[in-house]
DNA sequence: GACCATACCAGACATATGTCTGGTAATCAA
DNA sequence: TTGATTACCAGACATATGTCTGGTATGGTC
C-alpha cells in the first residue's frame, strides 16, 4: 500500500468499522486488513489503537471481534416481550410466551430483559391519559415508588390473575392501588395477594 | 446441569443470543456456556444447531462468533429523528438537526427515513389522551385522511411555523384542524398557508 | 427389551483472531 | 542534518473460539 495523508486512512477504516457495527457484524482485524489491502495485521491495529485513544471506538482487548461502537454513540435498541393475558402465577410463563414484541431503546448499563410490555385493559386510568388498548412498558427491575404508575398483578374473586396498571400509593402500612377513573373504585390488596411487577417507563399507542 | 424438557432450555438460549445479537455483540459457545452454567461447549453447539436447523438463527462455519439472526425474523428496527422545534419553512433542516433519536419498528416494504417523531406542545389535544411532553411518531409517506390526526405546519400572525398535532377534518371545499379540547379554536387556514406532513401512527410517553 | 431421540458431558483438536517485537520508508520541524 | 512522528510491513506467538469424536443418562415408542 502506498503511503497516505495522515488521518485520512483512519477515516476511511473508522467509517468501515462503524458501518459493519451498524449491520450488526463485528469486523475481524484481517477482514479490515483485506477490505483496504493492506499485507500486515499490524497496520490495522495501529489505526484502530489511534481511534480508540480518540475516544471514537471501544475495544475488548482479547475478544475476538471486539472492537465497538462507544457506548452513547448510538441508542442502543432492544426488543421486548408483549405479554397477554396473564393467568394466576403464570406471570414468568407469559413472559415466556409472549404475544408480540416491540422495539425499546434500552439505557446504558441495561439489558433488554430487563423489560417487558402488557397491553392495557380497562378504562381506569383514562384520567391519566392510558386508554385500552395502549401498550405500557414495564421495567421490571426498578424499584416502584408511592406515586408512580405500575402493573401489579391482584388475586380477585376470580381465579384468574390479571395484570392491571394503577398508581401506586405506599401509606405507613398498606399498598393502594389508585385507578385515575372517579367510575372505578381504589384497591387495598392485602400484601400476599398483590404483587408489583415493576413500574410504568412508557406507554406507546398505535394509530391504524 | 440437570435435565431439561425438551426445547426449553433451547428457547432460553435463542432468547439470550437474540437479545446479544440485537444488542450488537454476537456472544461467542463459551460465553453461552457459561451464562447458562453448561459444563461442555459442545451443549451449546448442539442447541445453536437445531435452532439453525430450526431456520430461526444463521450461521457462518468457522468463523468466531459467527451465529446471526435471519433477515427478516425479528420485527425491522430503526431510529427515527425527534424534531424540535420547527422553524418557518425548515422542516428539512429540523429533520437534518434532530434533537435525538427514538428506536421504532418499521414494517416491510418501508424505511425508517419515512418516520419522524415530534415532541407535543400545548394542551390542545389533551381529549385524545395526547398531552404535552409526549412523543408522536408521524408517517411521511401516508396519505393523512379525514378524521386522522397529523401534524400540520400553520402560518399564524408569528413568523414561527410551529408544527401542531390537530384532528384532520377535510369538507367539500376547505380543510380544517380539530383540537381535542374545547378551549382550543377550530383552525381553518388557508390552503396556501398550510402544510399537513403526514399523518400520526403512534404515541409515546414516558414516565421516569 | 430393543431402538431411537434428546439433553448433557469430556476433552482433544484446528483454526480464527488478537498481540507483540522489530523493521523500512516518508514527512516534517528544529 | 538530526530527531520525532506517522504509515506501513513481516512474521512469530498466544489465546480465543469453533469443530469433532465419543460417551452417559433419561424418556419415549414399537
Amino acid at each position: 500500500m502506498p503511503r497516505t495523508p495522515p488521518g485520512q486512512t483512519r477515516d476511511r477504516i473508522y467509517r468501515f468499522v462503524r458501518d459493519r457495527l451498524l449491520g450488526g457484524d463485528a469486523p475481524s482485524l484481517r477482514e479490515i486488513r483485506d477490505h483496504f489491502g493492506f499485507r500486515a495485521v499490524e497496520t490495522v491495529r495501529a489505526h484502530l489503537a489511534v481511534l480508540v485513544a480518540e475516544g471514537r471506538l471501544d475495544r475488548q482487548p482479547g475478544k475476538a471481534r471486539g472492537y465497538r461502537l462507544p457506548a452513547g454513540a448510538v441508542p442502543r435498541q432492544g426488543l421486548a416481550p408483549i405479554v397477554g393475558t396473564v393467568a394466576a402465577g403464570g406471570f414468568e410463563e407469559a413472559i415466556g410466551n409472549p404475544e408480540g414484541e416491540i422495539p425499546i431503546g434500552i439505557p446504558p448499563s441495561r439489558s433488554a430483559s430487563d423489560y417487558f410490555a402488557l397491553r392495557v385493559r380497562g378504562e381506569s386510568m383514562t384520567g391519566a391519559g392510558i386508554f385500552p388498548g395502549d401498550t405500557v412498558v414495564i421495567d421490571r427491575r426498578a424499584r416502584p415508588r408511592s406515586g408512580q404508575i405500575v402493573v401489579a398483578l391482584v388475586e380477585g374473586e376470580v381465579l384468574e390473575t390479571e395484570a392491571t396498571v394503577k398508581r401506586l400509593v405506599l401509606t405507613a402500612d398498606a399498598v393502594e392501588l389508585h385507578p385515575e377513573n372517579p367510575a372505578y373504585p381504589v384497591l387495598r390488596p392485602a400484601a400476599d395477594s398483590c404483587r408489583i411487577l415493576g413500574p410504568v417507563v412508557e406507554l406507546r399507542r398505535r394509530f391504524r
